[in-house]
DNA sequence: TATGAATGAGTCTTCATTCAT
DNA sequence: AATGAATGAAGACTCATTCAT
C-alpha cells in the first residue's frame, strides 16, 4: 500500500485534534493548534485536511458509527431487559462523568455554526438511538419487567438529561453522585419494584 | 446625573451583544461585531468595556439575578403546590422552545474557556435554584400533594433535562412535543394521581 | 474635516501602489508591497482597502476620467484639424516612450484575471476615444485638410499601434524612433500634402 | 532510445502548460497547476522541469522557431508580392481574432519580470520579422506592385498595430472587422490601386 | 522516472487594542 | 465620551521545493 504512511499521518491527526476538541471545544482549536498537536507542518496538515471542519468531521462520523446503542443483539441473547437497562444506565453515568474525553461542547459549537447542512447527523443519532430505546423498553414491558411507560416520554427524559450533565460537566465541577442520582431516578420509572 | 448617557450607552451595548451571543454563541462574537451591532466606533465601544468576556460578564450578573426561581413568596400567597408546580413547569417549557434567545451555548463556551475563576456562579445559580426545588417539592410533600420522591434526583433529573433540551434546541430542530412530553412525565413523578 | 488624515493616506496609498503597478503589473503586487511602500502597517492598509483589485479600481477610475482625448475644444477655439492632429500624436508619441509610468501592463492583468466583470471601462474608454477621433478626422476631412480616409480603419490602426508599442516598451527596448516613425506613417495616410 | 517516454511526458508538460499560460497569462499559473493539468505529480513535474520559466521557455522557444515570415521561399517559387501579402496578412488577421490560444499576455508578463536576460529574444524576434518584410516589400517595391513607402515605418505599424489588437482581444470583446479594417488600410497603404 | 508526503516561507486577512483628536 | 486611523500579532492558506520510496 502505497498511502500507508498517508493513512498514519491522518490517523496521528485525529487523535491530536480529538483531544484538542475535547479539551477547548471547537472553535478555539485552530489549525496551528493541530500542527503543533500532531508535530507536523503547516503545509503538511493542508495535505490531509483543508480546515478544522473537515478534520472534526471525519472524528465524528467515525464516532457515531463506532455508536449507537444497539440492544437487539442482548436481547436475542436472552439477557433480562433490566439487565441490559443497568448495563447502559451504567454506562451513561460513566460517561457522564468523563468530561475529560466528552466532546459534547465541541459538538454543539460545530453544529450551532453555520448551520445549513447542519442537524442532520444530530437528528439521525438521536433517531437511531430512539429506536434501540423502544426497542428495550417495548421488550421489558412485554415482559412484565416494565412499567407500562409512555416511551417517547421516558427516552426523552434519558437522553437530555444524559446531555444535560455531559455538557455541565465540562463546564462545573459536578457533584459525582448526580449521575448515579439520575441514573436510579429513571430506574426506578420504568422497572418495576 | 452626568454619566446618564453613558448608562444608556452601555445598556445599548449590552443588548446588541446579547443578540449576538443569543445568535453565535460567545466566542464567535469579536469586539468588531459588537461595534457594528451598537452602531458605534471602535474606540466608543472601548470606554465602555474591554472585552467580549467583560460584557458578557455584565449580561449574566444581570441575568442571573432577575432569574431565579423562588417559590417562597407563592407559597406565602397560599397556592397550592401543585400550581406552582405546573406554573413553574410551563415556564421551563417555553424556555426550552425559545432557541432563539437561549444563551445556553454561549454560556457553555463563556465558562469552559479558561476554568479559573469559572464555575462559581454556575454553582451559585444551581444551588440556589436546588434551595427553591426542595422548598416546593417539600411543601407538596407535607401537603399531600406530592409523592414521597427524592428530592436531589427529581431535581437533577428537571434541571439536567431542562438544559439538555436547551441545548439541542441551538443545534437541531426540536420537536416540539418533546418539552411537552418531558414536564408531563415530571409531574407524573411528582404529583399524586 | 474630520477625514483629512484618512484621505491623505488613501492618497499616498494610491501614489504608492500605482508605482508598484507601473513597475511591475498587477498580479505581482501584493498588498504587502504596498503596506512598505506606503510605509504602512498591515492593518492600516486594510483599513482603507480590502484588496490590490479595490486600489487598481480606483487608480484606474481616476485615470480614466482625466483621461479622455476630446478635441471639440479645440476645435471650437478654430484650431486647424492639422494643428490639432499633430498636438495629439505628439502627446501619444511621448506616451509611447514613456514605459516607467505605463500602467499597460498591469491593466491587461488586471483585465484578464476574472472576467466577469471585465471590459465595460476599456470598451467604454475605446469608444470614447473614438468619438473624439470622429470628430477630429470629420472636421479635418470637412475642412480639406484630411484625405477622405474610412474613419474607422484609420482609428483601430492609431490606437492599437499605439497600445502595442506601450506594450512592448515595457518589456524591450524600444528604438526611440519607432514612435516617431509611427506618428509620421499615420499623418502622411491621413493628411493631405 | 530510453528517453522517448521522458520526451513524451515533457511534450505533455508544454501542451498542459501553454493552455494555462493561454488562458491566464504567466504569473497567474504555478507548478501546482501545471502538476494537475499534466496529471502529474508533484515531483513527477520537477524531474523535468525546476520552474515555471523554465517550462515558458522552452515553450517560446519552440514556438519562434515555427514562427518566423518567412517569404523569400514564397519569393523563389515566383508568387507575386500581392500575392504573398495578402497571404501573410489573412494569416494575422486569423491571429488577431485567436485570442484563445495567444500567448501575448503571457509572453509580456514572462519579459515584464525580471528583467535581466530579457528583451533579447524579442528583440531577435522583432529583427528577424523585420527582415522579412523588408525583403518582401523591396521585392513588392522593385516589381512595381506597391507604393514606394517607408520600409521601417510601414513595418512599425503592421507589427504594432497586430500586437496590440492581440493584446486587447484578451481583455476584452474585440469587434470582429477590427482585424479586417486593419488589415484593409495596410493593403492601401502598400499596394498600388 | 514517478509518487505524494512533508517542509517552510510568504501572503492574506482579521482583530484586539491603542491613541491623537 | 466618542471617533476612526493605526498597530501588531495571530491564524489561514497556498505554493515552490525537497525527499524517501
Amino acid at each position: 500500500m502505497t498511502n500507508k504512511r498517508g493513512e498514519e499521518t491522518r490517523q496521528l491527526i485525529k487523535k491530536s485534534a480529538c483531544s484538542l476538541f475535547a479539551g477547548k471545544g471547537f472553535k478555539q482549536v485552530t489549525m496551528k493548534d493541530i500542527c503543533e498537536a500532531a508535530n507536523l507542518s503547516r503545509g503538511g496538515l493542508y495535505c490531509h485536511y483543508g480546515s478544522t471542519r473537515e478534520i472534526f468531521r471525519e472524528i465524528i462520523n467515525n464516532f457515531m458509527i463506532q455508536q449507537g446503542d444497539s440492544f437487539s443483539e442482548k436481547i436475542e441473547h436472552q439477557l433480562s431487559a433490566k439487565e441490559i437497562l443497568n448495563e447502559v444506565l451504567e454506562k451513561y453515568k460513566n460517561e457522564m462523568l468523563d468530561s475529560q474525553s466528552s466532546l459534547s461542547l465541541a459538538l454543539y459549537e460545530y453544529f450551532s455554526i453555520d448551520n445549513t447542512e447542519t442537524g442532520n447527523e444530530l437528528c439521525a443519532q438521536y433517531t437511531a438511538s430512539f429506536n434501540a430505546w423502544q426497542t428495550l423498553l417495548e421488550y421489558g414491558i412485554k415482559n412484565g419487567e416494565f412499567h407500562h411507560v409512555d416511551i417517547k416520554s421516558v427516552f426523552d427524559l434519558i437522553i437530555f438529561s444524559y446531555q444535560g450533565v455531559r455538557m455541565y460537566s465540562k463546564i462545573m465541577p459536578i457533584d459525582e453522585d448526580i449521575p448515579q442520582r439520575i441514573i436510579d431516578q429513571i430506574k426506578k420509572i420504568i422497572v418495576k419494584e
